[in-house]
This record gives C-alpha cells, structure tokens and sequence, in this order.
DNA sequence: AACGTCACG
DNA sequence: ACGTACGTGACGTTG
C-alpha cells in the first residue's frame, strides 16, 4: 500500500518551538531563532525515515478569519497572537519546503485542520494509507483503519511518537473516532474558546455519548422521556442545546475544502539541493547538511580559521622525547586498543599516543612502557586529557600510576552541563571548539598531498590511518578546549568546584576502581543454590496454584494468568496491558494464594539474575576482586554512578537479600572500616532552607522524624507512636524530593486530601523549608538552573514547558537538586579528604566503595584505630554547615555486618 | 531498543 | 481535569 503523509504545519512547529530541544539556543547567522525550524525537521525526516512516503503535503493556517469566525464570533477569541520568535521562523520553513519540492498547502477561510481532513479523505479514497503527523489530538476524529494519526511527544528532552488509528482511538475512548465530535460537543474546548455544555466536562460527556452515541440521539431520548438523567446535568444539557450543535459544528473538521484533484502535486520528489543548502547555511544547520550531504563539489565547507588552526598540526618533526619529560604539561590522547586478556580490569591497552607540544601535536606508536612512566608518573607534570579515569586504569595496568590530574575535559563538560548527556571527545570539540571531526577528515582526505613536509600523513589514507588522524585531532582539541571550557568554568563561578573537588575525585575514583572488592566465591556460590531452590519450588507453586504451566517472568502472560483466567481485579493498567508489578500484586494479595507466591518468587528471581549470576561474571579472575565503574559524568545532580556492576544497589531493606552482603569482606588479615552520614539529605536542607525549627533539632541532637511527627501531628515529642514516627518519615522523604500530595499519599497509601493536610501542616511549622520551596523553583525560572551549595549548576529547561507535567518536574527538580546536589558534594569532599589523608601518613588502607552516604575502607588490622579516626574526622569535617555533620563508623569483617 | 520491574540512596 | 514523588542501573521479555 502506498503512503501518503500529511503534516500539520502549525501545529508541529508549535511543538517544535516550546519543545525541550536542550538549553541551546539555536540561531541562524543573522541572529533569529532556529529553534522551531530544527525541531520541525527532526521530526519530519524521522518519519520519511520511518515510513518512506511516495506522497507528501505540509497544510499551514492563514491567518484571517475562517469559516468558524463567522459562525460564532468568540471562536479562538481567547488565544494570544504567536511569540515573535516563532512568527520569524514560519516563512522560512516554508521556504526550506518549497526548496525540497514539498507540496504547502494553504487556504484563506481554512485551517489546517481541514485542509488535512480534506487531503486525508481524499488520499483514503485513491487507496492510500495516510499518517497525519500533527499536534493536536482533536485530529482523532479523522482516524479510520486507512488513517493514522501520530502524535509527537516529548517525554524526559527526547521525542517520541505515538500512533492513533481507528482501533487505538477506540480502544482509549471507547467510541469511534467520529463520535469524538459528539464528545467535544457537549465537552467545548478551553483552547478555542469552544462552549460546549457548562457543567459537563471530558468524564461526563464521553461517558454520555458512550451510553447515547450521539447528540441527536441524546435529544431525542430526552424528547421521548426515555433518557435516565437528572438534575442539573439534564437541566444544562437541555437549556444548552443549541450552543451544543454549534460546538458540534465548530468542532468538526471540514473534510470537504475545495482543493485541486491532483495526487501528482502531492508527490515526493527530489529536492532542489543548492537552494536548501543555501537557506540551511544561513540558518548554521551543519548537522542537516552534513547528514544529506549537501556539501559543494569543489570543496568542503571549513571556516578558514579552522582550516589553518588544522594545518599547524602537521608540522611535526621528529619526536621529541626529552622536551616532552621536561615539560610542565602534558597534553595528550591515548589511542587504545583491545586487549582481551581475562585478567585485565579494563580490557584495552595501548596502541599509541598522540601529544600536543609547542603548538603541534606529536604521535608516538607503541611508546615504551618506560617512557610512559617516566612522564605520567612525574608528579611535576600536570595531565590534561579525556575520561582520565579510564586512562589511569590502563596505565596502571601496564605498571604506571599516573600522577597530577590536571584537567579532564569530560569532566569540565559535565560540571559545564551535567544534564547534556554528551560527553565524547568529539562531541565536545564540536560543541566548545565549533571544529567537526567529520569536517576534519574530509579536509586531511582532500588536501593531504599540500601538507607536504609531514611523512605521517603523505600515505594514502587507509581505514586504520583514520584513528591516528582522529588521535592527533583530539590532542589538539584538548590543548585549545582547556583554555575555552576554563574560561566557560571561570563564568559560572565554578571553577573551584571543578579544580578543588571533581578533579581531585577523579584520581579517588580510578583508585577505587582499580582496588576492587574481594568476594567469597565459594559462599556467593552457596547462597546461589539456597536461591536456586526456593526457586524451583516457588515455580512449581505457581505452576499448580494457577492451574497453568506459563513464563512467569512475562508480565504478559502473568497478566493474562492473573486477570483473565482466575479473573482478578484490574488494579492498574500500564502501556502495554495489565500492570503486575508489587503494588498491584499487594493489593491481590487477600484474593489469591498464587499472589503471595509470585511476590516472592519475583525477589528470589531478581537475586539470582543480577546478584548471584550476575556478580559472578565480573570477578577478576586474577584478583579474585570486582572492580566495577564508578562514573563521574552521569547524574543530573553530581552524585556518582556504578556500573558493570552495579555495587550501589546491592540488596539491604530484605534480609534474604542483605544476606549477600556476607559474601563481600575484605582480603585474609584485614577488615572493612564503614562509615555513613546520619541525615545528610535534612541537614543540608536545614542549613540552605535556614529553618530555625530544624537547624535546632539537629543542633540538640533531636530525632529528626519523630520531631516532625510532632509539628505534623501536633502533639509532644513524647507522645510520638512508631506509626506517626514513621509517617513523618516519609513527610521528611516527600520534602526531600519535592512533595506532591498524590505522591506522599500514595506512598503512605492514605488519601491524597489527607497528605495534603499533613504538608500544610508540616510547612506551616516548618517556614524557613516552605519560603525555600516556594523560591527555589522561582529563582530557577528566572535564572534557568539551579546550584548546590559549592556552585553545581543544574539548568532546568523544563520549566519553560508549556506542558504542566513537565512543568511540575522541573519544579521538584528545582527544590530536590540542590539537597542531594550539595550532599553529593559532601560526600566528594570528604572522599578526597580520606584518599589524601590516607596517602600523606603512608598507610596501606583504601577506599573501595561509595555508595552515596556511605564510604567502605579495607584496612589491615593495624591500621584500623588510626583509619576510623581518619574516616570520621574527614567526614564530619568535609564542610561546615549551620547543623553538625555526623557520620557513624562501624567495623566489620563482612559488608553485611556494618551496621 | 523499549518497556516493565525492582534493587539501592 | 490533568497525572505526579528525587537520583540511579540491570535484567528478562517483547517487538
């Protein structure tokens, strides 16, 4: 079947413009905005990718009146005219679209809407089988079995689609998609200013037109007294009749605009490839360009600065090995390759190193392991590189423990933006340096033969030149991106955070890793057969309490078993079916006895995938040791990350799964020395909110949440219960991450009225934490980002959201980041403070974990008293806040016994 | 690759 | 009337 696909102009580049598109303001070179043009067209090529239509139309609003206007003059009398910025941008995406032969179609006296219902009947009818992408869900009422309507969404900064043909519209309303002009009817419309019947909203009227299918049949049931409503409703139902056909009217999508009877025009065809280079130049659209290559023939397009910036790194001579040891600096890139050794931690190895000296770049294959430690283990000269951890683990594996981190440009980028998500060294290049790779290797290709004086690149280019190629450009960039991004540092004020603090965790961190943690693999292996077989037998439960042999795992098939066989009640519903996860199995609990059964057959599942068999796969053989990641440029709030595995979310709140953590202790002859910060999250709080009630509680030395409970409840501390404590509690959680009412009720499962009640009264007593709440998300809006207390800077675009989820997010986020931001922070400081202390007084202690408030130590036994001083010393001294820091320390010889 | 689920702070 | 707690990572199933 051929396609045809049919855009709504408007209503894309609607989206397009308030859409996240990142916290980049795109610009063309005579300074309007591009944003809606980009976004636009993402979304458009993503779908001729998707769909590789034979036919293709644009349908634009003009503005003037339309038929509607005349029908009722307070038609889209409420909607404000469109911002300037996006106003700019309308005529040139129309022009890009006439310059690739992309059919626009306008009609004075219609809207889009209609001219994409009309084409869309049309193109039904000619046998086609049409997507209209569009916006706007009151488009729905055009879908049909041949006509799909896809909805753009934005969930979380990225764009998604989402499909509505015939049978999906039924399936989420219930009705045919016509019928929706019935719902609307009595509905109205707030954003057209369509009236509808006052009264009755969306529940009210889609439940009618389900029962009465239609409005003439709504009437004439009332007509005939056959109807069963009452009241008020009926009384507005009847009084508004004829403002509810007139809704009807202004609702429904004219499908029949006079329009010319030619598919011909709608077409797709080749696009006039100069023009849409010219405007795509203008807009700086290089992505665009590059991806459809648009580029000239007799060149490539380079900025001629770039072009000699680029040049000066040919003019190598001969490597220069003594210059480079007496240096003050190193400025390098490793060029890696696999290796794929079982014993290694990071299974790579050296293949050679690119070094930028005296204004070019220097190459050196397989350099001597001597040579390499005689300068990256000489602590006079300072290291600037890219993702250095991973660096440091390389050449500690080749014997070399590299000294002087300096400066790590992954890193910078991170503090720069810890939400762009974009780290690689090209990336950053391209975003600080404005140089593209791509663009760089083009130009080496074409111009190798003018370089001249350099043998390196005289050869032909040859798949495995590009990576020396790629190895010089990159210690390049980051000769000239430590200048630029610690001038950007140097602008937000950030400069100590990264120099004092994300720097020096760098080295605490390629230290962790490399030291690793010892595992019992003997008892890990005994804990696996103890799973193994409740396991077995819970499946076999199962099998008989349901009556069926089926794949427990498949939440589709347990749905299935559950709801439609021993037809359980539906508790929640999720995207693809049925919902079974622990809330709703909790719920079912009293009706069945399989409910019990697979609660804990989940648990026992998840223990042996990811925790038995899971860990198993990453002990070193050689070390006996795991050493997973721990990554530095992951999370939105400068919190550490672990991966591969994962050691930060190994089970403790269940005993059979703590019980794991008595296979994690520390090497023969030593002993785990474990700290973690009491409270670090509400003391924080307290010291940024400076609230006097809580900054006194935890001067006292008070119980946090049972002083909560108090000002909650409003009764003395002494007559606290367990129960009210423990609510509070979750107050206190729910404060922390920015509360809603829905969310604190649902967690505490009591009524969301009555959660409310409890954050009034909380905040009430608690002013200083309700005036920060309330600023926060304001300064936020007006600034843009938010910041910890050592200036982590956090930018939150979804504040500027036109859609009220978003909005809400980015406000939570907005109160939650600059508490778990500064503990994060805290909790470096004081990492760094251990590392150090540990290094300066010769001790053999180290830090092999971190899992947010906690740090582990393993220890010989000598060392124990002198390290648990360290410990507690250095984290409660990390920083000074108007409140104690207090950090607990506990000694053990399994992880499973720090307490 | 996306989704649902569940482990942690 | 909407649809919600903040920050992560790993696994198995499904399309």
């Amino acid at each position: 079947m051929k396609k045809l696909v049919l855009i709504d102009g408007n209503s894309i580049m609607n989206r397009a413009f308030y859409g996240i598109m990142g916290n980049k303001i795109l610009t063309s070179k005579d300074g309007k905005y591009t944003n809606a043009i980009y976004g636009f067209l993402a979304i458009m090529f993503k779908i001729v990718e998707d769909l590789n239509p034979e036919y293709m139309a644009v349908a634009f609003d003009l503005k003037g009146p339309t038929a509607r206007h005349e029908l009722y003059e307070g038609y889209k009398a409420n909607r404000k005219g469109m911002p300037n910025e996006l106003a700019e941008q309308m005529p040139i995406i129309k022009d890009i679209l006439h310059a690739m032969n992309i059919d626009v179609i306008e009609k004075q006296g219609y809207e889009g809407d209609d001219i994409l219902g009309t084409i869309a009947k049309y193109g039904e009818k000619q046998g086609l089988s049409v997507t209209i992408l569009s916006g706007d869900r009151d488009t729905f009422q055009l879908a049909s079995d041949n006509i799909t309507i896809r909805i753009p969404r934005t969930k979380m900064g990225k764009t998604e689609v989402e499909d509505f043909d015939r049978s999906k519209v039924k399936e989420i309303y219930g009705i045919e998609p016509k019928q929706l002009i019935e719902v609307k009817a009595l509905q109205g419309d707030t954003s057209d200013n369509i009236p509808g019947v006052p009264g009755i909203g969306e529940k009210t009227a889609l439940s009618l037109i389900k029962k009465y299918e239609s409005l003439d049949n709504l009437y004439k049931k009332i007509e005939h007294n056959e109807d069963d409503l009452k009241g008020k409703q009926k009384e507005a139902i009847i009084e508004n009749k004829e403002q509810a056909y007139l809704s009807k009217t202004l609702g429904t999508i004219n499908t029949e605009v006079p329009l010319e009877d030619n598919l011909e025009n709608l077409r797709v065809k080749e696009w006039d490839k100069a023009k849409v280079l010219e405007i795509f130049k203008n807009l700086n659209f290089k992505k665009y360009i590059e991806r459809y290559s648009l580029v000239e023939e007799e060149g490539v397009i380079t900025a001629q600065n770039q072009e000699r910036d680029l040049r000066n790194l040919f003019n190598l001579v001969d490597v220069k090995e003594e210059q480079i040891k007496d240096s003050k600096e190193l400025v390098y890139y490793l060029e890696l390759k696999e290796d794929k050794n079982e014993d290694k931690i990071i299974k790579k190895t050296i293949k050679a190193i690119a070094i930028y000296i005296d204004g070019s770049v220097q190459y050196l294959e397989n350099p001597s392991t001597q040579f390499l430690k005689e300068i990256f283990e000489n602590e006079n000269i300072k290291k600037y590189g890219h993702n250095l951890t991973e660096d440091y683990i390389i050449l500690k594996q080749e014997g070399i423990t590299t000294q002087n981190l300096e400066f790590d440009s992954m890193v910078a980028a991170y503090i720069l933006n810890p939400t762009s998500g974009k780290y690689k060294i090209e990336d950053i290049i391209n975003k600080y340096l404005e140089l593209d790779l791509e663009e760089y290797l083009k130009a080496n290709n074409i111009n190798t033969e003018n370089v001249g004086q350099i043998t390196l690149f005289q050869e032909e280019t040859q798949e495995h030149d590009i990576n020396k190629y790629k190895t010089v450009f990159f210690a390049y960039g980051i000769s000239k991106l430590r200048e630029v991004m610690i001038q950007k540092l140097e602008e937000i004020n950030a400069l100590k955070l990264f120099k004092e603090i994300d720097m020096p965790t760098v080295e605490v961190l390629s230290d962790m890793q490399w030291n690793g943690m010892y595992l019992d693999v003997a008892e890990l292996d005994e804990y696996g057969q103890e799973i193994k077989y409740k396991i077995e037998n819970l499946t076999k439960d199962i099998y008989q309490l349901s009556g069926e042999e089926f794949n427990i795992n498949s939440t589709k098939q347990l749905g299935e078993v559950l709801f439609e066989k021993l037809k359980l009640p539906v508790v929640k519903k999720n995207k693809s079916g049925y919902s079974t996860d622990v809330d709703v199995l909790e719920k079912l609990k009293e009706e069945h006895p399989v409910i019990e059964k697979i609660l804990e057959y989940r648990q026992v599942m998840k223990l042996n995938s990811t925790y038995v068999e899971g860990l198993k796969q990453f002990i070193n053989p050689k070390t006996k040791r795991i050493h997973s990641f721990f990554h530095q440029t992951i999370t939105a709030t400068g919190r550490i990350s672990s991966t591969d595995p994962n050691l930060q979310n190994i089970p403790t709140r269940m005993e059979l799964g703590k019980r794991l953590r008595k296979v994690f202790k520390p090497a023969e002859g030593k002993i785990y020395i474990d700290a973690d910060y009491s409270q670090v999250e509400l003391r924080v709080l307290a010291h940024i909110s400076e609230d006097e009630h809580m900054i006194q509680a935890f001067n006292n030395g008070e119980d946090i949440h049972k002083q909560a409970a108090s000002k909650v409840f409003g009764i003395p501390i002494e007559e606290v219960t367990k129960q009210q404590r423990s609510e509070a509690k979750a107050v206190n959680f729910g404060i922390v991450y920015g509360i809603s009412d829905f969310g604190l009720g649902s967690q505490l499962s009591i009524s969301r009225k009555r959660a409310k009640l409890y954050i009034d009264q909380y905040l009430s007593e608690y002013s200083g934490i309700k005036d920060f709440m309330e600023n926060i998300t304001n300064l936020a809006k007006e600034q843009g980002y938010v910041e910890t207390l050592f200036n982590r800077r956090r930018y939150i675009p979804e504040l500027k959201s036109n859609n009220y989820m978003v909005r809400q997010f980015g406000s939570r986020a907005a109160m939650n980041t600059p508490i778990q931001g500064t503990a994060a922070d805290i909790m470096k400081i004081a990492m760094i403070k251990v590392y150090r202390e540990l290094k300066k007084k010769n001790l053999k202690a180290k830090i092999v974990l971190q899992v947010h408030d906690e740090m582990m130590i393993e220890v010989e036994k000598s060392e124990k008293e002198e390290v648990k001083d360290i410990l507690k010393t250095c984290m409660e001294s990390a920083t000074t806040l108007k409140v104690p820091l207090i950090a607990d320390i506990s000694e053990a010889n399994n992880w499973y016994d720090c307490k």
